[in-house]
RNA sequence: GCCCUGGUAGUGUAGUGGCCUAUCAUCCGGCCCUGUCGAGGCCGGGACUCGGGUUCAAAUCCCGACCGGGGCGCCA
């Protein structure tokens, strides 16, 4: 029995297969037909070889079904490898037989290799084609590999991998807007992060903990930078001194991911025409009040307790870059601007953001762990402590001094990659308007 | 939530009152071709988002709907 599944992928054949029989498949990516002989050019998720097939060499019957399929349809080809000069791989496939596995209808809705430009919405409709492109591909292979890297990182680190409920029954933290679900006979939300649960997970003494998170925020942003549904490396931490101890994780952490992706993501990296550069630590650390100060150097003058907005945190990107630091920290932001769970200092929060070129991949705290001092900050926030009774149960048994961050993940290789717009990192994107594919 | 902006073949575009029987490329179909690789040659195919309105005349101007793109706020 000859098989028709494939044997190798198209990087895999090499001068040890010359001579040899081997089985390859995939998507017909284009046909050149010259009479009665046809190049097919196959493509599979390792790139493209060539299939030469001769009229007189084939079946009749197979060399018309082969070479007349339609552009991207998945074919199976066996035959010999021959080492060939004019071919672009330095060999081709000579078919001894062929199988049209499935036949892919025209036009397509979205050429794979077409001379001309799509935008991002018929891609989307269309995302499955979209992702058969070489650097469609690339950015979801180093997106695995991004994870990969968290995933040793943390490992490494002592970290526990965990995974926290997305259904929640109430608002959680304040802030977001939360999609609403109907659980059975009671309303319930879509989690916006887990905040809440890792740091329950600190009082369990499981130390130290990260998931690969979800995050579910029904704002009506409408920007290049935001999604609805999106990912993060979101951790918690104990045992620290304070948010310096946080910091130095998650600087670790993304030096990690960079260096990983530098070493391991080679082939993408070119496909994509990106070069990553890897980070020095540690990171430049800028608190807020010096923030304020050098964009005040530049005119802009904002009042302390202020938000830094868009235009005055690309601003202090530029300066930072003048500087040489592509990454840093803003520090010890004011206490009303953060959450009621960032650790006060003063007027202040043993919190930050981990900022690259202007755009904030990541936020932290130390953590209030003090269940008086907790329920004093929500009161504070204008919420109600009643809300939060089972989060705050936690923290009356027994809980230790910790902190955490979430580092989104279609940020990192959004910036790592150079990708304009966020939707390029994540396969199927929902934003405002968008819920399908 | 506020603001700006767009919708023309499968895809991407040109066209901003009459010269539009709508441009170009790509794509699709047919035929020719034994070394293509952005293959080439010949022939053919395909579109003005929808509904009102203004006008002698609307792809073009106005209103509405629907569907997009983006900025801000907020954040990852």
């Amino acid at each position: 029995m000859i098989t028709m599944i494939r044997q190798k992928y198209s990087n895999e054949i090499g001068s040890a297969d010359y001579g040899t029989e081997v089985t390859v498949a995939g998507w017909i990516e284009d046909v050149r037909k010259l009479g009665s002989v046809a190049f097919i050019i196959l493509r599979d998720r390792a790139g493209t070889l060539q299939v030469t097939a001769l009229k007189k060499e084939m079946p009749i019957e197979q060399f018309k079904e082969f070479t007349s399929a339609t552009r991207e349809s998945v074919v199976s080809v066996r035959g010999i490898v021959q080492q060939s000069a004019q071919a672009r791989n330095g060999y081709e496939i000579l078919p001894k037989e062929v199988k049209v596995l499935n036949l892919a209808a025209a036009p397509l809705p979205l050429g794979v290799v077409d001379k001309v430009e799509a935008d991002m919405d018929t891609r989307l409709d269309n995302r499955f084609i979209d992702l058969r492109k070489p650097n469609v591909q690339a950015i979801f292979k180093i997106r695995s590999a991004v994870i990969q890297a968290g995933r040793e990182y943390f490992a490494q680190n002592k970290f526990i991998e965990v995974h926290t409920p997305k259904i929640i029954s109430a608002s959680s933290e304040g802030g977001t807007a939360l999609f609403k679900v109907k659980y059975f006979e009671n309303d319930a939300y879509l989690a916006q992060s887990p905040q809440l649960y890792k740091q329950m997970m600190m009082a369990t003494g499981l130390d130290r903990v990260f998931e690969i998170a979800w995050y579910f925020r029904a704002e009506e942003h409408n920007t290049r930078r935001h999604l609805n549904e999106s990912t993060a490396f979101d951790i918690e931490m104990a045992f620290i001194n304070d948010e310096t101890d946080v910091m130095n994780t998650l600087e670790g952490l993304v030096h990690y991911i960079w260096k990983y992706v530098a070493e391991n993501c080679q082939t993408e990296l070119k496909t994509l025409g990106k070069e990553v550069k890897v980070p020095t630590l540690p990171f430049a650390r800028v608190s807020y009040d010096d923030a304020l100060k050098l964009l005040a150097e530049r005119g802009r003058n904002i009042e302390w307790g202020g938000d830094i907005g868009t235009e005055d945190e690309k601003l202090l990107g530029d300066i930072m870059k003048e500087n040489g630091q592509d990454f840093y920290f803003i520090t010890r932001y004011p206490l009303a601007a953060k959450p009621f769970y960032a650790h006060p200092e003063g007027d202040k929060a043993r919190a930050f953001d981990l900022e690259y070129c202007g755009m904030e991949l990541s936020s932290g705290a130390q953590r209030v762990h003090d269940p008086k001092l907790l329920e004093e900050r929500i009161a504070a926030k204008g919420l109600n402590p009643k809300d939060f009774e089972a989060y705050l149960k936690a923290f009356k048994y027994g809980m230790p001094p910790h902190g955490g961050f979430g580092l989104g993940i279609e940020r990192i290789l959004m910036e790592m990659l150079g990708q304009d717009n966020i939707r390029e990192c994540i396969l199927f994107p929902r934003d405002r308007t968008r819920i399908s594919p």
